[in-house]
DNA sequence: GAAACTTTTTGACAAACATCAAAACTCAAC
DNA sequence: GTTGAGTTTTGATGTTTGTCAAAAAGTTTC
């Protein structure tokens, strides 16, 4: 719990009365290797942080698994359409290790909004470094070659190889696991 | 403003009260065709509102113009990244046609956060759309052939085609032009 | 309406990447 | 250490898209 307040503090100060809030709404849940957290067409109510794990987000095209998300350490997750709209979900979460999370629900958060602007703020601003991020995502994937993308991901977040098979990060990058294989072998 | 208005309370219920402030912090700004909204490399200080008239956002990759975004009547348009952080901007944001907007300044809007919850509330709720409209284009920008993301535009914003010149819209897809004029004669 | 300019289309060829199939490697279980 | 399942690499071939160059079509200006 220590760990997600720390996180909450880099978007915004915190008052102590909202952190005593924060404790009393996020509940612990300890999952196991390759448990599904949201299934595709149900709607997802929760949102969740890592302490410690990892997970993938994705979903099925032409009878193909793309991943298009990664989520680790300190990480808030969840199926941001779904959880927005309240819409069945169209992609599966899932864990690639036993993952300890922090959990709260849908309801539970319309609630802080309704009577914490503090909370409204730290929301805001997280969707802020969000949107930027995916932002850069974005540009990279239609721009770049898939080498460039590859060499990116190598510096930015090697901890991604070293935790998940090639498959799923060949998908998340956009190209067949093949591709994927040719261009590590050039380097 | 009225228009700006209406579509303000589409995010969320506003007071009187905050309407009366919009209106004094929104200030009306005319511009002709091609003018340089954001130039990169400066800090972009300022969101608008598209009260009638169109704009693109691009930038200069290998020598070449992307462009990555367009804006149209109802739009909010901003260099995002360099709006929230003020960081200089990586982007440019052109006239496509002369325009009639509404500006706010990052301070005003700042010390509206401050003082009215309310402020913090539609921004939030308008982040939200933003980031699952990008979401659905990171994942079609990634996932699907040239030919259909065109389709795609045709279907969600036939109105982008009629007013953009093809070369725009090429780069927008991620294709180039000549790959654009072969998938349109084959339909 | 001819000249000058811009935008769009067409053609020939090259590069990047996908697909299918098979081989090599890894690693846990016996 | 051998077996077998899962993962990664390699090879051959085809498709999609990019690039360069030129032709065609459309616009603006005088």
């Amino acid at each position: 719990m220590q760990q997600l307040l720390i996180q909450i503090r880099q978007f915004s100060t915190i008052s102590n009365e909202t952190e005593e809030l924060l404790h009393n709404c996020f509940e612990q849940v300890v999952y196991p290797k390759n448990h599904q957290l949201v299934t595709e067409a149900a709607v997802c109510r929760h949102l969740y942080f890592v302490e410690k794990g990892a997970l993938r987000g994705y979903y099925t095209l032409d009878g193909k698994e793309i991943t298009h998300w990664f989520g680790f350490e300190n990480d808030f997750v969840t199926s941001f359409h779904s959880f927005i709209t309240q819409e069945p979900a169209v992609e599966n979460i899932q864990l690639l290790e036993g993952s300890i999370l922090w959990s709260i629900s849908k309801d539970t958060l319309t609630s802080l909004f309704n009577n914490h602007p503090e909370i409204e703020r730290i929301v805001r601003i997280a969707y802020e470094k969000y949107y930027i991020r995916l932002e850069e995502r974005y540009v990279n994937a239609q721009f770049k070659t898939a080498a460039e993308r590859y060499e990116q991901l190598l510096n930015d977040s090697p901890h991604i190889l070293e935790r998940v098979p090639l498959g799923q990060i060949a998908s998340y990058l956009g190209i067949s696991q093949e591709t994927l294989s040719r261009i590590r072998s050039r380097l």
